[in-house]
DNA sequence: CAGGCTGACTTATCGGCGATAACCAAACTC
DNA sequence: GAGTTTGGTTATCGCCGATAAGTCAGCCTG
């Protein structure tokens, strides 16, 4: 690990006037390439970035003021495509129902490809400014996504009458949880993952179908 | 925070030849404390405990090998409890969908209330050995509880013959991801969680109910 | 009661971490 | 070629987890 950081300590050459900027993109790649080597956003150093890219350890702030700052800005990369990847994967289809458990898929297959991404965006707790910005900015965008996405299954007749930010909100807690225990516990012995996610959406269209035989007191 | 670390360096009185015990519980109690008053693990430190009892650093590895070790070993005192807990919730009456539901409300009620330890759970890379034991052992012994209650609903024919398995992991992703969500963001604007949880649980047992109008083509 | 032993710690220290202050040199402007 | 700005560097702070080695009280043996 000490090993990996004195391995690089070239120092790269120095950008000219204009092209200050050209650091910054620099360090998020290699954030990022340093994190999906080691799996752990907090495994990856300031001083191994820095490293890594030929260059000290301050200069990093020129660029972000911090260090959660940095690794965040690398997440957030990724998320602008996970949107567009469950819009993709969505769109795929003309079924509405069908189309949710495209999305559904997409979902799960983007985290389980991208876990410490996804773990930071999703599963760890929401203290910075520049990540509450971004979950409320394109992150309220994605969930509106999911939100017409089941609007459209209601109007389709396929869901009764529920209300759509309530059924969003499980549906995403449903992907979200499958995704979130394949991350955080890849050892234990799962169900294979695309039957599983399977059986979830399986369930959230069933469970928001029109029920048949039995009343439903649900009013509000 | 670094003023709460000197605002109890009074040393505690030694302890007696066959008390060394004594210290192990206090240190849990303090990381508990630390744990809880900061709101993250990782902002709790080995010295910040060790102040809090009055001790020196290098006394908490004479009873637990690591940091990490120190931390697992708060949680799994609420694990401890944790299945205990739903299994309560779960056996409060005989209505085996009632009692998945009341076990899903317990769930999700606890995680929030201590949702430090259940980050470091079931929210968090299972990297060290205690853990995936924790995990394998108690956790392996709460999900057969969840296995066993889904099978009470199914042989009750309140649900459908589906692989028992599979549909706990279901159920499970479903409490754990509006548990995990919960947690993670905080700030946005959720549904009522009650409300919310009742939701999923409807979903699933809906959604585990025999389908009586059509038939979806799962072969595999 | 001398001497050793052991259990329960402490002192001192190591290397790494994020972050800041202060400095400096290359490059562009006038 | 003087001045200014840009794109860095050097030096350093305080905190962190962890380890090695020392200390010292109390018990046990002889």
């Amino acid at each position: 690990m000490s090993a990996a950081r004195q391995a690089a300590v070239q120092s790269r050459p120095r950008a000219r006037r204009g092209e200050g900027e050209k650091l910054r993109d620099d360090l998020l790649d290699a954030t990022e390439r340093l994190m999906i080597e080691s799996g752990r956003a907090d495994a990856v150093s300031i001083r191994a970035i820095a490293d890594a890219v030929g260059v000290t350890p301050p200069s990093i702030y020129l660029h972000f003021p911090d260090k959660e700052s940095l690794i965040f800005a690398v997440c957030e990369r990724h998320f602008e495509t996970f949107d567009s990847v469950i819009e993709r994967a969505g769109a795929s289809t003309d079924d509405p129902v069908e189309s949710l458990r495209r999305r559904g898929q997409a979902y799960v297959r983007f985290g389980l490809e991208k876990p410490e991404p996804y773990r930071i965006l999703f599963m760890t707790r929401t203290d910075g400014a520049a990540r509450r910005d971004a979950l409320t900015g394109a992150g309220a965008r994605a969930f509106q996504h999911l939100v017409d996405a089941v609007q459209r299954c209601i109007d389709a007749g396929a869901f009764r009458r529920v209300d759509p930010v309530l059924a969003a909100t499980g549906v995403w807690a449903a992907v979200h949880g499958v995704t979130s225990l394949l991350i955080s516990m890849p050892g234990l012995s799962w169900p294979h993952v695309e039957m599983l996610v399977d059986h979830i959406c399986d369930i959230q269209n069933h469970g928001l179908s029109e029920p048949v035989h039995e009343n439903q007191g649900e009013t509000a």
